[in-house]
DNA sequence: TCTGGGGTCCTAGGACCC
DNA sequence: TCTGGGGTCCTAGGACCC
């Protein structure tokens, strides 16, 4: 049988978000900056409009900012991620099968779905639900495939007169858009990929549809000759309703100024070493291995750019806190070096175990790990609620923190920020 | 002065084994 | 001086995604 897949996408999501809570900037140019205030991640149509591009440094816009008036936002994960729950959930309701695939996007799966209802009104039902619920736009692209329907959730995008919603499940239409879209913009391709496949002469989604799938699997991959199938529409990738458990957890982030001194940047591992944990007990899983990485602005021609990484294999897994920031430590020492102005720090746990199923070794003690369970389930239950308990390490005045000077306030997940009507 | 963060999958190559 | 064939496992690096 047939299959049939839907890729809902918000559009603009995290200036969206920003403008639901503020209707006095309505058709206003908004962008939202990525942690730190670093480079522009998100623009609203209007701002896209006036030129401002994708991952451009804020620094290298300040005089578009200032002539246009575009309000500048920091980036308000708290919100987007609750914004982002109140979608799915609409989703949720509407498709039998949900497949959650970023914080914007979801697939739905639509197989026989079309015996009941066409797939046009689905989409739009889909559309005129969540934007009544929660305000937020989306585009609905329908296909037999989800390479496919990423692409006509492009071109419902790209073409108002769409109205949003656009079925491709006519091969004929499918052969259509494919000649409009340069291969870059294809699932799975990316910017090394189309440089390889204009080389040879492969410039369209279409050229690519067109390509014999063995060869591109001899000359590329298996997963690029998947591509080539679902572009011509052979379900190749199912939908992942069951999200996978996590293979590593990465904390990391640039300072908000460079840290020269190594009680500093103890500070720094040790905070991003206490989110790992808590992220790792979310998961309900303990970690073996244990790296730490370090490093310099790499932009920064002038100076000399330091680099390194170290990682430790414990004798047993674990998911406190305090052995994780422990290890870090030791690995920090290890690779830190005086004279180097620190740009950026990173903590990341692998090699994950269920707690309790780890074969200990013949002669290892014996441990008992309730005590530190208690601790760590005690502490991550206090910090939810919007407090924050932390060991010494962690410091306190963290002149290194993330600048976030555009931040909006946490309207839906703290009852001192909700708005108000008045 | 100022350039994000967090993931996944695949492949090639080395180590090691029989 | 010569130097097989086949297999597994692990790791580093490259590519992609949002």
């Amino acid at each position: 049988m047939t299959k049939t897949f839907a890729l809902v996408d918000c559009n603009s999501f995290y200036v969206s978000c920003e403008k639901v809570f503020r209707p006095d900037l309505k058709n206003r140019p908004v962008v939202v900056l990525s942690n730190n205030d670093g480079c522009v991640v998100a623009r609203s149509k209007e701002a896209k409009q006036l030129g401002i591009k994708m991952g451009v440094p804020v620094f290298k816009i300040r005089d578009e900012i200032q002539r246009h008036s575009i309000t500048v936002f920091s980036s308000n994960y708290t919100l987007y991620a609750d914004m982002s729950n109140r979608v799915m959930r609409i989703l949720e309701e509407l498709a039998p099968r949900v497949e959650v695939y970023s914080i914007d996007e979801a697939f739905l799966d639509l197989t026989g779905v079309e015996s009941a209802v066409s797939l046009l009104d689905f989409g739009r039902d889909i559309r005129q639900k969540v934007g009544q619920d929660t305000g937020i736009t989306v585009c609905v692209g329908i296909a037999p495939t989800k390479t496919l329907s990423k692409l006509a959730n492009h071109a419902a995008k790209d073409y108002p007169a769409t109205g949003g919603v656009v079925d491709l499940c006519c091969s004929e239409r499918q052969r259509r858009l494919l000649t409009l879209y340069p291969v870059d913009e294809v699932w799975g391709v990316g910017r090394r990929l189309s440089k390889r496949l204009n080389a040879q002469g492969i410039m369209t989604a279409l050229d690519l549809a067109n390509t014999d799938p063995k060869t591109i699997r001899k000359g590329f991959s298996v997963v690029l000759e998947r591509t080539v199938r679902e572009l011509n529409g052979e379900s190749c990738i199912d939908l992942e309703e069951i999200v996978p458990a996590k293979q590593q957890i990465v904390c990391s982030r640039s300072f908000g100024s460079r840290i020269m001194t190594i009680n500093a940047m103890r500070e720094a591992v040790s905070e991003y070493a206490s989110r790992a944990g808590e992220k790792l007990r979310g998961q309900k899983r303990c970690a073996k291995v244990v790296s730490v990485f370090i490093r310099s602005s790499p932009f920064n021609p002038n100076e000399l750019h330091y680099s390194n990484s170290a990682s430790a294999t414990l004798d047993m897994p674990t998911d406190d806190t305090r052995d994780i920031v422990r290890v870090a430590m030791m690995l920090l020492d290890f690779i830190w070096r005086d004279g180097i102005r620190y740009a950026k720090a990173g903590i990341m746990l692998s090699d994950f175990f269920e707690p309790g199923v780890f074969q200990q070794s013949l002669f290892s003690k014996p441990v008992d790990a309730s005590k530190s369970q208690a601790l760590m389930a005690t502490i991550d239950k206090i910090n939810r609620t919007g407090k924050n308990i932390f060991l010494a390490s962690q410091g306190v005045k963290k002149a290194w923190s993330m600048q976030r000077h555009y931040l909006s306030p946490a309207y839906t997940t703290q009852w001192k920020d909700l708005p108000l009507v008045r």
